[in-house]
This record gives structure tokens, sequence and C-alpha cells, in this order.
DNA sequence: CCATCAAGCTTGCATATGCAAGAAAATTGC
DNA sequence: GCAATTTTCTTGCATATGCAAGCTTGATGG
């Protein structure tokens, strides 16, 4: 029915919304970092080599490349980051994932989780956040390089 | 399990990512409308006489209220939205919802749901969609108002 | 009543992001 | 092998958004 899906997408919306601003405060504060710079951290660690070209990391997140850009940039200054060269095309910057840079990570996954825990804190069974999950992957099947 | 929680989190803030710019183009190209402004016109109709208090549409949308100001100008200019003025308490600003601005919701809803329909267009049961349906609401128990 | 504090809104400044143009390198077509 | 096209990345400009400060109006306490 298309008032389902209607109403299923508005609801995912929302409450994405409202899980993306819960985290941002949390995040900015305790882990000096954006939503978005966790994703990308995300993205690279569960990389071969944890590491990917610009241009990859535009496509996960959704964003356009001159954001990549500009998001790398003060994560590689601080070290989180570091750039790699490839041999054979020159074109392509890889972006690296640090050591540093996977220990912030490690950080702030545990906030990622506590915030997780409190938004499934209430009402869920195991049954039904495995359901949940089963639902959630198969609408991730049109996504390329999903991150769970 | 928080291992669970943590990958539902994780998949619904990227399948609502990966909604959201999809919706971002097609709304921008064919209607004229951001993502956000849409859902700043979906709140005004469902609420009381089309209209709310600026503070009230930046906590439903979890955005600040400098933003709400500066979203609503244009909106006003081109006749989508009013502005009304409550007698008893004169800071109050009501954002108004007008006939023109309903119409464009209309069309931009129209939009909406062809999208919705693409994302769910493939291996999901009828009774699949009502499960997820039931599964978001219970997850959108926490934020009030919600639209849907 | 007046003084103080709180609430709703707007504005200045800083940051984030997209688009289009440009630079450098690789690929394609002939 | 060279010119034209494509790809990757960066940069200039415009828009979007948050935070903090300021303004106006209400509420509260004495």
């Amino acid at each position: 029915m298309t008032e389902t899906q209607t109403t299923n997408a508005l609801r995912l919306l929302q409450s994405a919304d409202a899980l993306r601003a819960g985290l941002a405060g949390e995040f900015s504060a305790v882990h000096g970092l954006s939503v978005n710079e966790f994703f990308m951290l995300l993205h690279l660690e569960r990389s071969a080599k944890h590491r990917l070209p610009r241009v990859e990391l535009a496509k996960r997140m959704h964003v356009s490349a001159s954001t990549i850009t500009r998001m790398v940039a003060p994560l590689e200054k601080i070290g989180l980051l570091g750039r790699d060269a490839d041999a054979r095309d020159a074109r392509l910057v890889f972006v690296v994932l640090t050591e540093s840079g996977r220990a912030r990570l490690a950080e702030a996954q545990t906030t990622f989780s506590k915030r997780a825990g409190y938004v499934f804190r209430d009402r869920w069974s195991d049954a039904e956040l495995a359901q949940f999950s089963e639902l959630l992957q198969r609408l991730l099947a049109g996504v390329p390089e999903p991150l769970a």
C-alpha cells in the first residue's frame, strides 16, 4: 500500500533526525567530532587498509567531493587522518585512518552505542530488535557498502 | 543486546540518509523546495489553523530558532507562508501555511510518495510494511508531535 | 508599581556544504 | 602517439545553519 510506504518514509526520516540530533550534541562536546566525521572514520575503519579514495567516501556518505576535501583537512591536521598516494594513478589521494584516528573512533563508538541503547531502551524485546534489524537491512539493500 | 541496538542505529541513520539524498535532488528540481522546507510545510498543515509559533517549529524540526527565521523568510516572500500575530502575547509570531502553500505541499507530497514507493518497491510484503511501520512508530514514541 | 528574570524572535559571525570552474592525470578514439 | 574526453581533486562563490548577543514583551517577587 502506497500510504503505508509514505508513512514509513516519513517515520524513518523523523526518527533518524531525532537520533542524529541527540548524537550531535554529545559527539561534539565529548569527542570533538561531528556525526558526519564519525561516519567518515567508520567507513575508513571498515575498509581495506583503513583507507579510501575521496570520491568513494563522497559516494558512501552522500556528500559532494568538495565536502570530503574540506572535512578531511582539519582531521588530518590533528592527526586522525593521513594521506596515501596511489602508485598507479596519481590522481587518487587515499584518505587513511591513523592509529590515533582509530583510537578516537573507538571512543566515539562507545558514545554511539550508549545512545543507541537509550533510543531502544523501552518496549523493545530482543525479537523486535532482531526484526527491526532485518527490515532495516532490507532497506539498505540499495545502498552500496553499508556500514552495518 | 547492545550490539543489535548499535547496528540498528547505524542502519537507521544510513537508510534515512540515502532516502533524504534521493529526495533532495528531485525536490529542489521539481518543486523548488528543500527537504527541510517540505517538512516545515507538513508540520504546519497538520497543526490547528495551519499555524505554529516559530519556537514550536524549531523544536519539532530539531533546528535552531534562527534557522526557522531564515527558512520562513523566502517562503513568505513567495507567498507559501504568512504571519499571524498573537493578540495576547506580542512576542509570538505564528507562521501560517497559506492556500498557495498547501497547494505546493500537495504537489510535493506526490513526489514524496512516489519516492517512498520506490524505496520499498522490492521484496516488501504488505505484512512487512505494516510491521516496519509499527516498529518505527515505537521508535517515534519519544518524539513529540510526530508527523506520522 | 518596579525590578528582575524568562521567553520568543532576529541578527552578526563562524562553520558546513553544494555547485561550477579549474588543474592535473588517465583513458579513449583515431 | 596525439587530441579529446573522463576522472579525481581542489577552490571560489553562494546558501544553510548553529551559537551568542541583543531586542521586545511577559511573568514573577517584593
